[in-house]
DNA sequence: CTGAAAGCGCTTACAG
DNA sequence: CTGAAAGCGCTTACAG
């Protein structure tokens, strides 16, 4: 009836004590050898090896933390520009360092301008000497990888959040894989749009940064060769700017009497609801556009958006947290874990 | 530049030792503040609080994990039908088994005919008494809420995990909204099926299995409500099995010559990719189905499937051991961190 | 290259 | 109702 009940639970668990006793040597040999730290004889360590694999011998994590005591600080630069995705991931690293501080770790959060490489830049290289490690949504701008390389340099670990600088030396990019976010977006709307074709227009902040540039090119790849019956109308650049976005879109439905989808790629996608809703035009262009934010959420429920694609913000910051963690203290990462998804809501999996 | 940059990184943190100097009291007796054990009087346990609250003390987690040092042990039950799903989970399970051991925790899985409430409920009961917590992919049946409720009066603490039963006293349920995933994969298949209409299909396990009754529901409220112009037939059985799958399907697709769309509610799906890519229907069809597994990666991005309604397993696994180690730790739950994501996966967001 | 011993910050009997 | 002290399983100087 139940079978492969393994029967490790019932065995009591070997401790580094264990471990010594068995190869014949002291503790602090045996720490040596289940650290990998030198300093120890070869036929030694390989009496150790063979204890602990016959013992099973796993470290019993909380006592190497609590020995080890040494508290880890870390920064996070978030945007200063205060868009609704931003403001979320900055209430989740908040919420994320209530929980890292019962490991003994620290995050200081602040906020620079991220337009400005040469103010990111200087931020970096402004962080007193005191991190073990640094968390930035990162802009893709040479001034930019020279400090986050001289921070590598000073044995600073260093992961970007959101927004990558793949060609930097930092140890890990958290965030989703935006080409292939543009490429689902276009999926989405080349088949929630209808058979006879028509016209699309895409948004975005401006070209110049990386994370958009991705998400339309991506976009444009699978529009152009799957769904040859739709035209691509130059891009849109709003600033991520609601106000801007409104107008851009308003001139666009009173030019484009065939417009049947928006993908904006960026954020204000409130001045964008706005313009659909006032021209009338809300039920029948299809819009797809990024991150659940309350604005999104309410327009996937009034049937304003018909999908939007998402990267889960709380995840981001326990993920960066987490990978900070575990290479300040050598642990494993599981890639699993942190890998982040590119989520689609529609109005019903809604959260 | 950069504003808003804590101090608390700087200042030494607080131990439970300065906390009770503060107060005036032994640790034993700010600990048992702390931990909110009684037998301390309300003066004593007030200047305690006020001591926690002045240093800001929040305690260290390893230490306590260490000085209680109680390890933990935990039952899996998974079915015992060897379909893809539940070998990613089992294997997601052993993953974190692997984790689990460096917090002192361990986990026992075995294998039970999930179709079988009596052998389930067997399986329950025989439990050896040396568990602090049971995880089970369950069947909605009242011997299993019965023994569920049993272990539960013992002070076990029970999760279900992919299926539950809600009114048994299960102290969580890990696994999605299944109603929801219903409504989604409705959604997806209205908006991707030409829109002159058709008939479409639903196939699940069997009609007794909660969690596909609660999918088929929803998805039948969303259709008939949104898209009118589609004629759903009388749901087939296929006991996610991929021969009988296949047998439905190509009986379906002969008696149906206008059959737009296929939803596959449980497993088995390689039945029914054969059966559409031997009638060579498997560009036309839409087919929306769950779980991805290896095969259902293949067909998504070969063009059979058209989406894939997800549940990641490892998230799962993962969530099961932290919940039933907060729950035996009387340890707070990220609720965020364990919700349980209805996944939308296209050939484009594919991880 | 190796070991004895102190110490990390809690919890837990035990005594009073 | 309160406290002194041992102990959890590691790591870390320090001595040799």
């Amino acid at each position: 009836m139940t079978r492969g009940q393994h029967q490790t639970a019932l065995r009591q668990r070997a401790t580094l004590e264990d471990v010594a006793r068995e190869a014949g040597v002291s503790l602090a040999t045996a720490d040596r050898v289940v650290n990998r730290r030198d300093g120890v004889h070869a036929k030694t360590a390989a009496r150790v090896a063979h204890a602990i694999a016959k013992l099973g011998y796993t470290a019993n994590a909380a006592a190497a933390r609590l020995a080890r005591n040494r508290p880890r600080r870390f920064a996070f630069l978030l945007p200063s520009t205060p868009n609704a995705f931003m403001t979320q991931l900055a209430v989740q690293v908040a919420a994320t360092a209530r929980w890292l501080e019962g490991q003994n770790a620290f995050i200081d959060m602040s906020h620079v301008d991220v337009f400005d490489a040469e103010a990111l830049a200087a931020a970096l290289r402004g962080l007193q000497p005191v991190y073990d490690g640094v968390a930035l949504v990162a802009l893709d701008h040479p001034s930019v990888r020279a400090a986050i390389d001289d921070l590598v340099a000073r044995s600073v670990h260093v992961v970007t959040l959101v927004s990558d600088v793949p060609t930097s030396r930092r140890v890990h990019y958290i965030g989703i894989d935006n080409p292939a976010a543009g490429r689902t977006a276009a999926s989405l709307m080349g088949r929630f749009v209808p058979r006879r074709g028509g016209t699309v227009a895409v948004v975005v902040a401006t070209m110049a940064l990386r994370d958009h540039a991705e998400r339309h090119f991506g976009f444009m790849q699978v529009l152009s060769q799957e769904f040859p019956e739709l035209r691509i109308l130059p891009v849109l650049e709003g600033r991520d700017d609601a106000t801007r976005n409104r107008t851009l879109v308003r001139r666009l439905l009173s030019d484009t009497p065939d417009l049947v989808g928006i993908y904006n790629v960026g954020a204000g996608n409130e001045g964008i609801a706005a313009a659909l809703e006032t021209a009338g035009r809300a039920r029948d262009v299809v819009w797809v556009a990024h991150e659940l934010t309350p604005d999104a959420r309410r327009c996937l429920l009034n049937g304003v958006a018909d999908a939007i694609i998402n990267q889960d913000p709380g995840h981001e910051a326990r993920s960066a947290a987490r990978i900070l963690l575990a290479h300040c203290e050598g642990a494993p990462i599981l890639a699993d874990q942190e890998r982040i998804r590119i989520e689609i809501f529609l109005r019903d999996n809604l959260p």
